[in-house]
RNA sequence: GCGGGUGUGGCUCAGUGGUAGAGCUCCAGUCUUCCAAACUGGCUGCGUGGGUUCGAUUCCCAUCACCCGCUCCA
């Protein structure tokens, strides 16, 4: 099977079996926002309790948080999303690359351009074009000469001075605050204006707006910082510590792709892990550890397939001092699922300037090197593992999906074998055949499961050999069918989805084999 | 954003300038005692908007969405 045809079996699944839909999809869908549907929340949800039971209620270490989305628009200047979130992004006219115009080439205003392409053929296109914009230039084989660069810089890819105008393109989502509209305010300003050249007028339209406008976090993390205090001293806090938060960000993205895996409304699972910082490098090895093998012991990912990728300094962001992402194989190549990032004192301390509220640990045992006394105020360092959960879900459809062929002229199946403790359905309850007291007997045993918290589907459609394998494609772990021999004897036969093995159990028994291999 | 491809019932696909079929699924019924059984009957569709035409699912234009590649990715 090629990996396209695995994504694409993948998507039919999906929607097949209701995991993910396409949004909006009776108008047409809306690019890059997905819902999911019943399993999918189910699967989802899964998949973020245990990284909660992981990361909050197994240590003593860390605490929760769960923060509103938007937020005072002061953090995300403190945090520099607001200016460097922000592209002047260019088209060149020519040959149609877009570019940020802060990126490119200084070259001097008024000095003659030299547009250059691969091939003569692609030279004598771009001079019709040009021509017919009206202007009369020379072609010499692969170049076009005779234009002006009439702005600071030309087309990063071909030299060509012909731009469209700087846009800027803000990577959060803004939207604004409160019911008033601003509509008024700004045609007024336009007519007070009328001599003020466009790129004045917008600044003022900017300003009008900037009054209202919030926007939708980027990421999870900022609250974190924002609330270092408040929790810190809610729960009496001692370093090291961290605070997790998991939810939904949004990211105006240049390019989403590959189904839910980069898409501009997303769900991320972050922590927050403020330590000395002498301890940084240590937690940061622990943390990169910790959050791989995360992915194999309790998601049940194939080891193969994962692995610890650090970032080359290049990559790195100013104030790291280092990252690692964690990458799987899709069938597009390694891609990103977490990165764990040693983001040292920066977030704090910008938070602490912009608010002007101090946001530091006070450690009472340690010697304050400046007056040689206990007793020290300082900024601590924070490593942050921040996980994709909407990716983290994909990864995990795509290492559970398999296909078996058919033997003996049996029809083959589709299997996912997820963790059973990921799976959508535990456990599925069937009566062999619809009568003779079965439903009833089924219906009785599902409620046991559902009442102590297990996710258990009674079914009754279909012939039994179908019931099985609808549920070998949704992952479901184990079936238990009630026959007539139930009836007699209170035996049931389980039957496990990965080798389709059965046995014949006890009723009473059925319960504890479960609760045991879920765990 | 660029280039290429795709869009036909719930799914996978076929097809035509005269309003469409198959398999599977789904629903009802008969029958069925363990791995997508059989039979009978039934529901559901040409992404959207324009244009050409007597007539468009088919041709043209636009648009939306998805896939692949490039670009981008604090």
């Amino acid at each position: 099977m090629s990996n396209e045809d695995l994504m694409q079996k993948i998507v039919s699944l999906c929607k097949k079996r209701g995991f993910v839909f396409q949004s909006s999809e009776i108008y047409g869908g809306l690019k890059s926002a997905y819902d999911y549907g019943p399993l999918g929340v189910e699967l989802k949800r899964n998949i973020m309790a245990e990284w909660w039971k992981a990361m909050v209620h197994e240590r003593e270490d860390i605490v929760g948080i769960d923060a509103s989305i938007i937020m005072k628009p002061d953090v995300w200047k403190a945090s520099g999303h607001l200016s460097s979130f922000t592209d002047p992004l260019v088209d060149c006219l020519i040959c149609k690359e877009r570019f940020r115009a802060d990126k490119a080439e200084v070259v001097e205003q008024g000095s003659d351009a030299v547009i250059s392409f691969s091939d003569k053929g692609k030279a004598k296109v771009a001079l019709e074009t040009l021509e017919k914009m009206g202007h009369d230039l020379k072609r010499n084989g692969k170049e076009i000469t005779g234009a002006t660069a009439e702005r600071n810089y030309v087309c990063t890819n071909c030299g060509s001075p012909f731009l469209s105008e700087e846009k800027n393109f803000n990577l959060m989502f803004k939207t604004s605050l409160g019911a008033v509209d601003n509509k008024n305010e700004i045609v007024q300003m336009l007519l007070d204006n009328k001599d003020l050249s466009k790129n004045e007028l917008i600044k003022k339209i900017e300003d009008i707006e900037s009054k209202s406008a919030v926007y939708l976090r980027p990421e999870t993390a900022q609250a974190m910082f924002v609330q270092f205090n408040n929790v810190m001293n809610s729960m009496s806090m001692k370093l090291p510590f961290g605070i997790a938060q998991q939810g939904k960000s949004f990211r105006n993205e240049i390019t989403v792709e590959h189904f839910i895996f980069r898409s501009c409304e997303f769900e991320q699972m972050e922590m927050e892990y403020f330590c000395y910082p002498e301890q940084s490098k240590e937690k940061m090895e622990y943390w990169k550890e910790t959050r791989f093998n995360w992915y194999i012991d309790r998601l049940g990912i194939n080891k193969e397939k994962l692995r610890l990728r650090a970032h080359d300094d290049d990559e790195l962001a100013f104030y790291s001092d280092s990252c690692y992402d964690v990458e799987y194989a899709y069938p597009w190549g390694w891609d990103e699922l977490e990165g764990i990032a040693s983001r040292t004192d920066y977030d704090l301390k910008q938070h602490e300037k912009h608010s002007k509220v101090k946001l530091q640990y006070f450690d009472a045992e340690r010697i304050n090197p400046e007056t040689g006394k206990k007793g020290m105020h300082f900024t601590p360092y924070v490593i942050e593992p921040a996980a994709g959960a909407t990716r983290t879900t994909l990864m995990v459809l795509i290492d559970a999906y398999d296909e078996e062929p058919g033997v003996d002229g049996k029809e083959g199946r589709t299997v996912l074998r997820l963790l059973p403790r990921l799976a959508p359905i535990k456990v599925a309850i069937f009566p062999l055949v619809k009568k003779d007291g079965m439903p009833d007997k089924a219906r009785t045993i599902a409620k046991r499961f559902t009442e102590k918290g297990i996710n258990c589907k009674y079914e009754e459609q279909h012939a039994i050999g179908k019931r099985y394998r609808r549920h070998d494609e949704i992952g479901t772990p184990f079936c238990l069918t009630i026959d007539t021999q139930t009836m007699d004897d209170d035996t049931i036969t389980i039957r496990y989805r990965d080798d389709m093995r059965q046995e014949r159990i006890n009723i009473e028994d059925a319960l504890s084999i479960i609760l045991e291999k879920l765990n």
